[in-house]
Formats: structure tokens, sequence, C-alpha cells
DNA sequence: TCGCCTCGCGAACGGATGTTCTCTCTTAGT
DNA sequence: ACTAAGAGAGAACATCCGTTCGCGAGGCGA
């Protein structure tokens, strides 16, 4: 029943290929010519069948009103803003709920699953390897959601007023100040009052670039 | 002269939406209406300047022949096999020079950039924590090029026949005899022979699914 | 003022294109 | 063997749609 016979899925594949090649739909008789197909009424008939397999989707009485849906796989990128590096001395302003504004410097691309479930994601570039035993080298990248809480041992993004720098690490609460603990067993934790710490955004996850 | 007119930047702007919205270009007389042009030629005429612009490319005599050049932005991913797990106890078959088989078991979708400038590139998932100081953790997934050889210190897929396994390791030539290096303290390296060694692929990039 | 160019309007032409109708041909069910 | 359904061929039709042509309104330098 949802079986595609030799030629329909011929016209998928031709369909797909017209697309990738010229950026838009084929016309029927495009398809006609380029399946071999003797008349356009079959290629209207397998067209039908396939829309009834949900295979794809037509607009009547539109010429080239074809839409492949399983095609729909590609494009599943989004452009994360680069904001900024991290633990270099500059503010960053974390983006709001509208879309960031336009004086973005740079933005990455990458494919949803890098950010799944999570909305306003934005991206730092990491200064230094307080954060390699958390497998975050120096020059990864790493996409953050804007949030101003964490739960203890979450990585975060802190800005430390009195230093006037934003940096990433694990935080944890202790009894009247909070501790800023890298992961490198090699550098201290930093100590902090509350009132000195704001919570720019939580870690989500992080990309190396090649090299 | 290269300047683009309100009109101009509109009819750009009402194209992306469309194509957007319904995967396929609008003819002239849907921008005439979407854009509020009372006549086709005027369309006609601001497309051809656009095309001379390069902002887009016509087929000419077809219907939505529009292509629009600027907006190739996404479509920048490549889909790659991931043959199986390292350090399983599993021969990898590499791909041959034709694109991989059908029994690949899954697929991930990145970006070109992860594996930019690489050929023939399959995926494997990571099994254990042998390679953590070089920021490979258990789970992550790594991208490795096809390769037979590999210069000392390089990090490679290969197939130890004695043991029937692969594994990822940094690859340094001794005397009459290869030394697998973990990159990870707490583990010694292997030593092979040279004849039981064989490489199966080259580290290009990792990725570590969110979570 | 006179060309010349840019930009826009409206209409008409002809090719492109989706739809539909009528016929075959094959296959499976009875 | 008869019939119904699936698949296809061929042609006709009505739009859809890109192109072109004539006309006009401004702007600009000579």
């Amino acid at each position: 029943m949802s079986e595609l016979s030799t030629k329909q899925s011929q016209i998928i594949e031709f369909i797909r290929d017209f697309i990738d090649e010229k950026d838009y739909p084929p016309s029927i008789r495009d398809i006609q010519f380029g399946c071999g197909i003797s008349s356009t009424s079959v290629v209207d008939y397998n067209l039908r069948r396939l829309e009834e397999k949900g295979l794809l989707r037509r607009d009547r009485e539109v010429s080239r009103g074809i839409e492949l849906l399983e095609g729909r796989r590609r494009r599943g990128t989004v452009d994360i803003p680069v904001l900024g590096s991290i633990a270099a001395g500059q503010p960053i302003p974390v983006p709001t709920s509208d879309r960031w504004a336009s004086d973005v410097e740079d933005t990455v691309t990458v494919t949803e699953e890098m950010v799944r479930g999570h909305e306003n994601v934005f991206a730092l570039r990491v200064k230094g390897t307080s954060m390699i035993e958390d497998l975050i080298d120096d020059g990864d990248i790493v996409f953050l959601e804007p949030a101003t809480t964490a739960a203890d041992g979450e990585k975060v993004a802190v800005w430390l007023q009195d230093r006037g720098e934003v940096t990433l690490k694990r935080l944890y609460r202790e009894k009247d100040r909070i501790r800023l603990q890298p992961a490198n067993s090699s550098m201290p934790p930093i100590y902090a009052d509350p009132d000195n710490v704001s919570i720019q955004g939580r870690f989500i996850s992080s990309i190396r670039p090649i090299g």
C-alpha cells in the first residue's frame, strides 16, 4: 500500500535533483521528459499518489506548485550569534527576547540538535583552558541560553562586576559566598560575593573549530 | 549604482518570504500583488535590475524561474554515516570511494565546517574515555576520513587484528613496533606489531551530543 | 528646450503548464 | 470469462505566466 512503484521513486528522485540544481520545482512536463514518461497525465496520476502517501504537497492550479515534504531534512540549521569572547574582559550584551540586534560581529551555523529545546541561544568564544577538564578548550565555541539562576554545579557564564569580566565556570553556592570552580586542577577557584556575581547564561553545548 | 530602491528590496524580501513559506518561487504576478505593484512589467523591470546586481538568477521563459543567490546560506549541511562504535569490538567497514552502502545504521547531520576539505568522511561513536585528555569523551561522535597512513602523533582509528577490535588512539612508530597512545594518563599505551595494525581513518573533528 | 535615461503603467501575445476526458492494457478477484 | 481497479497514453482546454510594446512622468546634462 505504501510501497513506491519504480516510476514513483524515480519521480521523487528527479524532483529532488531538479530542485537541488535549479532551486525551483519542476513543472509536470519537466518531470515527464526527465523521467521519460509519455504523458503528462501519467505524471499527474503518480503525483496524486505521492501526495496521498504524504511524500509531497501540491498547490493546485499553480505552476511548479510542488513541495517535497521529506526533503525538508536539510535546512535544520540555526544561526547563532557569537557575542564575543568569554574571559576576555568585555561585558557581554545578553540578547533580550527579541532577536539579537544588528551589532553582532559574527554568527555560527549549527544543526538544530546542538541547541535543541533551548531559546535565544547565543555563543561565545572561549579564551583559555580553565574548563579543560570539562572538555572545553581554548578556542572552542560554547552555546549558552540566557539565564539568571543556576543549580549548584552547573556551568554558567557569570559577570563579575568588580573585575569587569565575564567568565565560564561551574557555580557553587557556599555559606555567604559563591564559588566559581574552574575545571582545571591547576587553577584555584574564584570566591565572590553574591552581589558581585550575575549569571548571564547557562551552558548548553560546545563545538571545536576544525584544525 | 549598486543601491537598492525601496521597491527592489521589497521585492527581494517578498521573494524570500514566499519561498520560505511555500518552498517554490513566486510568479511575477505573485510578486506584483504581494508588493502592491500595478503592472507585471514593473516587476520584470526590477527583476532585471536585481539580476544585473547579482542578487538573483532568472531562467528565461520558465515560470517561477527565479533563484535567490544570496539566500543560499542554509543548506550548508552534510549527512555523515555513523558506521558503528569505536573500541566496541566490531570491525568497521570503511566506505569506499562510491558513497557508503545502504546498510548504514544511522547518520548525523552537521554543518560543512565540521568536515571542511575532507572527502568520504564517516563517523563513529566513542565508547570509553581513553582519549579524554584530547577532549574526546565517552559518547562523543568522531569524524574520520579514510586513511591508511598517518604521521607520528596523529589521532587515528586503527584495526587491531589479533584483538579483533577498532580503537581510536594517537599513533607513534617505534623501532620495530607501533605504540598506540591513549590520551588518558591512567591508561597504558598499547604496543603492537606493525603487521597487526591497519589504519582505518584519520581524526578530523568531534561533536558531543547535547545533555 | 531638447534629447536621454530611469521608473512606472496597462494591455496584449504566445508559450508554458496544470487539469481533465477518453481510450487502452494489464492484473487480480469472482 | 467478466469486472473492477491500477497504471498509462494522447489530446484538448483553460489558465497561468513571462515577455514585449507603446505610452507617460520625472530628472538631468547640454
